[in-house]
DNA sequence: CTGTATCCCGTCAGATACTG
DNA sequence: CAGTATCTGACGGGATACAG
């Protein structure tokens, strides 16, 4: 059983051994969900609005090292994929929230086990990275 | 709750807001994981070899668009943090296989998760993106 | 406050050629 | 077969300045 193949439900095709002819197309667009969800700070941001609709000011301040070009990016991104919602409010001084949709709520939960994970393990991969390392002296 | 407290079983160091002071270091490691996870064909390498070991060769076969060059880096990337086992024969011609580790397979369930949420959701947000397009005519 | 515009550099990643 | 070496263009992303 391949996983590709058990997440869109289509066939095998069975041209050889167990998981071979993966669908090119599933690939292409399993890369496309994966460059968004797997960029520099998505993944952060949609776990940070879990709580609750953010301002611009308020993500600049809780993801550190983000720059504004990026924050707006991302969210630009974000927000034409559908993945948070953009709130303008006509103020002075202006305000924008910036919220989760039903469709990224469905995504926190895999974020948030990823994050889990990379907690869990992050100490044993920087030991694996060190070993790995000290065995091949200089590159 | 925050997601980042809960996640290494911080404490939220209760600063202002319900997930404010996000802990940089926290922060960092997510983003080095996600680095890893989120790159360009890491996931999709780690999903192939769910079944099995594979070979150098049969990666570069069931991978549709990957360079040797991207193969092989990934692959050493992937062995240098442990998510990979690297096994050569010393036969003529040579053999190498690659596969997943104990640590590797516990990503490997979320990493199917993401490609299945990937595959239920890549229409949605194709759609989504191309309304937002055409919502601004020329960017 | 909430962005956009510009400059700029480092890294990513493909193509190609070569080696054990 | 299983890679490495080198060159190169594209793009991500930071700093800074400016705008609504």
């Amino acid at each position: 059983m391949c996983v590709m193949d058990q997440a869109a439900g289509t066939e095998p095709a069975a041209s050889r051994g167990p998981c071979a002819a993966i669908p090119a197309e599933q690939m292409a667009f399993i890369r496309e969900i994966l460059d968004r969800v797997g960029d520099k700070w998505s993944t952060l941001i949609i776990a940070l609005l879990e709580d609750g609709p953010l301002r611009y000011s308020d993500l600049q301040h809780d993801v550190p090292g983000i720059s504004q070009r990026m924050l707006s990016h991302t969210l630009r991104q974000l927000h034409q994929d559908g993945l948070v919602t953009r709130t303008a409010y006509a103020e002075v001084p202006p305000r924008v929230e910036y919220a989760l949709t039903p469709l990224s709520r469905s995504l926190l939960d895999i974020v948030k086990q990823l994050i889990g994970w990379a907690s869990d393990h992050h100490d044993e991969i920087r030991r694996n990275r060190a070993e790995a390392e000290t065995a091949v002296p200089r590159r």
